[in-house]
DNA sequence: CGATCGCTTGAGCTATCTCAACCGGCGTGG
DNA sequence: CCACGCCGGTTGAGATAGCTCAAGCGATCG
């Protein structure tokens, strides 16, 4: 893509990359750092839609729609990598097979969505986090994130509570269950896996390993 | 898209169209009938993950990813327009600005996602199924399924309990408190919007039409 | 006519919520 | 350098939305 590349933008913590309603002229690729897509409800409360990681594409809904319909916010310093919004339209003609990967990317994109959406349909309180930790620690991995149990995990339990639905305190609460059961234990903006089966067995993740889940990313 | 038509399908109630897990070797486009999107969890539970109208894409992730991660099954008799798979890499190549489409409904229907996670994260179930009709009803009016105040529903009580996470039992209370005061009625196969004020209300939609996209700063 | 299916309703249980308080660390200003 | 205020995290207690179990009902079908 390098034709591409309009340049590379730091962040601080605490920016909003991309504001729900508004058409940025710009897409990024996250290049370092973490952040989270959110959107923000009627009700003022927030849904984070997910977060966001190395390697992310941000701001395809701005790119082929007319606005975004979340928000992107910096967690930690970031490196993006930013494209002008008016070269997409370019890249499709002359690149169809980047414009495949575009699209291979939304569909990986709405794939994890379904995923959410089944962990917010269908899970308990301690499942849900479970689950959560458990992906994370893969992606993580895949990213090189990881170092022996432990990866960078800079949000504070509110991000969280607003990612699975549930309400500060219970997060917290079940939080400590974890660390209290030896599963997992997340301090200091550190996720430190404690005992992997375990986490997998409160999941629901039946460990069958790679009989059926192919590397997605 | 005609030279990409590989022809056409009716499909029964009940036909899987594509299964979770699999790679079918077609995409379809819904030209007539209703159907459900879904995952089966490891539990053997179900989640929709939305509801399939005429004019929807089925089977992108089958065609940029290894396979399917949801399934889609047909609830009343369907008709369908087929396409081969293996067309899908030439239509990037020579046909851009199909290529383009295809990923601007795939940004569509994240975003669809996105909203639902939404109203599974934040809302109780009164508001959940009053966003569902309201939406529904929305989709329907510019589908031109809508007649006066009603429009076709044919799916079960149990199907839309999977599509908002609540159990049946409380998704039918609370589908009788709907009936009761006014708002919304579901029967037959039918839903019928009594109060459509009422049903924005409890939804949490501020009937405010365009004022709110703009709350940049 | 029995069986199945979708819907309905009742009753008790509990996961999760809200409200409320407190604690330690850190940054800032006096 | 100290004191204060704020923020994120922690904990307790009471309230409740939503769950599970269980039973019954009417329509449809073979």
């Amino acid at each position: 893509m390098q034709k591409f590349k309009a340049g590379e933008l730091d962040a601080v913590p605490g920016t909003t990359l991309m504001m729900e309603g508004s058409s940025s002229p710009h897409l990024y690729t996250v290049l370092e750092g973490m952040g989270l897509r959110y959107k923000t409800l009627a009700s003022g409360e927030r849904q984070v839609v997910n977060i966001v990681l190395p390697g992310d594409f941000i701001g395809l809904q701005a790119g082929v729609m007319q606005e975004m319909q979340h928000s992107v916010e910096a967690t930690t310093d970031m490196t993006l990598c930013v494209f002008d919004r008016k070269d997409l339209w370019s890249l499709f003609r002359d690149h169809p097979e980047r414009a495949y990967d575009l699209t291979w990317l939304s569909a990986v994109e709405e794939y994890l969505l379904g995923e959410s959406l089944a962990v917010l349909g269908h899970m308990s309180g301690i499942e849900r986090i479970a689950t959560t930790f458990s992906r994370l620690f893969a992606r993580g991995s895949a990213l090189g994130l990881v170092t022996g149990t432990r990866m960078p995990f800079p949000y504070k339990q509110q991000d969280l509570a607003d990612a699975l639905g549930l309400s500060l305190v219970h997060t917290n609460k079940t939080l400590r269950q974890l660390r209290e059961r030896g599963v997992a234990a997340w301090r200091g903006g550190v996720l430190e896996i404690m005992d992997i089966g375990a986490l997998h067995g409160i999941a629901g993740i039946e460990e069958e390993a790679d009989a059926r889940r192919r590397p997605l990313i």
